[in-house]
DNA sequence: GCGTGATTACTCGGATACAAGATGTCCGAGTTTGAGCGG
DNA sequence: CCGCTCAAACTCGGACATCTTGTATCCGAGTAATCACGC
């Protein structure tokens, strides 16, 4: 039960991608230099973010990938549940009768943490500088 | 990022105790094929509940486990954090200067989650059937 | 009837096996830009 | 000066490789209750 290191990296991603609208798009080996990644992998992660219809690729010489919408739009939960998925984070094995009161229970409390991340936006955070 | 089926079991194995209790300590074979899971991974799961204290194992003939705490204290958040560790769910990989400001985000919004976890009893909820 | 030992019913802990998912790499393919070159 | 070609700079996608963690099993050891047996 943690989030993994695809979200902090989307996150953050995001969060330059939003600085940097709405200039030109943003090549992925600069924005892996800067978090230390590999481009590679970080280009798999920001595929499932075009896939969700956040962000664009641009391919071709001087390409990379740039926001698609409002940048106001963009909650966290919007990017996390582009990475982690939208299922729900406790899922019951018990074989009930009827629905699980422990289920129950946990699901209320996730929606209280997603109701924080989908009223948080990335437009919510100061800029971010380069030797931050 | 999901809750471990650990979790689930140990959920579902405080609230069978808590409904059992303060009678006789309970069977891991019983409680175990209540749950269809094997009894020794089940007391591996209950031996973390014993050393967060919220158990106690009884040895021996007609042993087994039994609540040591008040049934009123235990909350969602001690089995969860018994299980899962009480690490944060986010951790920010990043080289910062200051903080993160993301990572403050994401801590807010477990908090929400956790607050929630913390103010839920077990005993809020029914007891449960042996039929559910 | 009473003590003593053996059996039984349990938990405990370590070692190990297995599976799944996260993390990361490699490579071939497609796409656009831009430079170079010939007419 | 114009157009064509080609190389360079990119992303895309699949196929792997690796590592960690969750899940589960096995077995030997310890412990308490109960039963059996002999005195």
């Amino acid at each position: 039960m943690k989030f993994t290191k695809a979200t902090n990296y989307a996150l953050h991603t995001m969060h330059l991608l939003v600085d940097a609208s709405p200039a030109k798009p943003v090549g992925v080996q600069q924005l892996a230099e800067m978090q230390g990644v590999s481009p590679t992998y970080l280009s798999k992660i920001l595929t499932r973010l075009v896939k969700s219809g956040m962000i664009e690729s641009v391919s071709g010489a001087n390409g990379g990938y740039q926001l698609l919408r409002n940048k106001d739009d963009i909650t966290f939960l919007d990017i996390i549940h582009a990475i982690e998925g939208t299922a729900s984070l406790f899922e019951c094995n018990f074989f009930h009768s009827d629905e699980c009161s422990i289920q129950a229970v946990m699901k209320e409390a996730e929606m209280k943490m997603e109701l924080h991340l989908k009223n948080t936006k990335l437009t919510d955070l100061a800029p971010m500088n380069k030797n931050q």
